[in-house]
DNA sequence: CGCAGAATGCTTCAAATTGTTACAAAAACC
DNA sequence: GGTTTTTGTAACAATTTGAAGCATTCTGCG
């Protein structure tokens, strides 16, 4: 569970971990929470939960009209927050792509087991490849955002924790240094495929193991 | 069970012991129990509940945004937080990670055997392998905190007591001495391995004997 | 098509970080 | 007191990483 306190701050959130579900308050400095939730519902079905002040009957409608999922008067029960989560995800179980999960420990993909605990990635015949510190958390955070597009600031605010400064290339030096393990064809690569314009995409699918 | 009276001790305690779950009081001298919560929750998914005064209903909402997993109202009944710890450990059944337990006395990685009462290291053949004080207290750490990374600070801090001084190489001479022990090969260490910019991470699997 | 400009790939090299050896100080032991 | 063990310091070796810079690929356009 992530908490942020203002627009700016979700929209980096979003971007770069792995959000399921949105509560929303509509009381917000900056932005107001109908502006993010419109905002955000331009780019993404993530589900949203919008909390209102008691019985604004006009902002529940409002909120539901611009793609809430759902929405809960202010002060809730808890119980009835965890109930509704469930109804939401119940309700979307058709589309969602979010195989990996955080408590998955090894996950497979191509001829590669990655082992997220012990670090190890092996290939078809159980064979460690070594990976440096680095190689390893780009790969980490490659496969964890599996089959979305990540800007190279994106990947260096995962990898290193700081945002990238301008001209920064250290990111492509290290996916050419990955692709050199990890690819049959470094020069076609399969899994980290270059999305011009934008960054990187690991696009293997990737499975629980 | 270990009580402290303030953030600063609670993260250390988080950090030196094997805590299974917090239990957070709002109301605390320096830091508040929110900002707490939100900061732990950013590095660790350890089980919070939170201890709310009477009807603050906007306190218990805000705990869960920051990543509690319930609350109590002040006061409460001792069987109710019973049942409320049991609910959660039952919640969390799939991912804990918390393998070593404090009581076990034994715990088993790879091919070794670590009594941690009589601070015995010893390998398949049951022969005992010497560890100085310092090596064991090292391996005990690093065992207790399986398959997360430690800082040199914390691991200085838990070995010898003391935070370390700046450029203090000591951790790294005792894991090297550390890993010509108990790594069959100290040139790809498979237990102990390094987290660069970071520290140190145990990555084996353990398990209480 | 062919070209210019931009984005990406990749080699080379130096800086930063980590690993390890040798030796001395400190502590423990007898 | 003398000896052994443990631990830290200094120095050097090995590894990892990012910057510089050129090569290559892609895109839009005449």
């Amino acid at each position: 569970m992530t908490t942020v306190s203002d627009g700016t701050e979700m929209r980096k959130a979003l971007r770069d971990w792995n959000i399921d579900l949105l509560i929303l308050d509509i009381m917000l400095p900056g932005e107001d929470g109908f502006a993010l939730c419109r905002d955000v519902r331009r780019t993404s079905k993530i589900p949203i939960i919008m909390l209102t002040a008691v019985g604004e009957d006009t902002d529940r409608i409002l909120g539901l009209e611009l793609g809430a999922d759902d929405y809960l008067t202010k002060p809730f029960n808890p119980r009835e927050l965890l109930a509704r989560i469930r109804a939401i995800f119940r309700r979307a179980e058709t589309g969602t792509t979010e195989i990996v999960e955080n408590s998955s420990e090894k996950v497979r993909f191509g001829n590669w087991v990655l082992n997220l605990g012990s670090r190890e990635l092996r290939d078809a015949d159980d064979v460690v490849v070594h990976l440096s510190t680095g190689e390893f958390s780009l790969l980490r955070a490659l496969v964890k955002h599996n089959k979305r597009p990540l800007s190279r600031d994106q990947l260096v605010d995962i990898v290193r924790g700081q945002s990238s400064i301008p001209f920064d290339r250290s990111i492509d030096i290290q996916i050419s240094r990955l692709r050199r393990k990890i690819e049959k064809d470094a020069k076609n690569p399969k899994l980290i495929k270059t999305v011009r314009g934008i960054g990187y995409q690991f696009c293997a699918d990737v499975s629980p193991l």
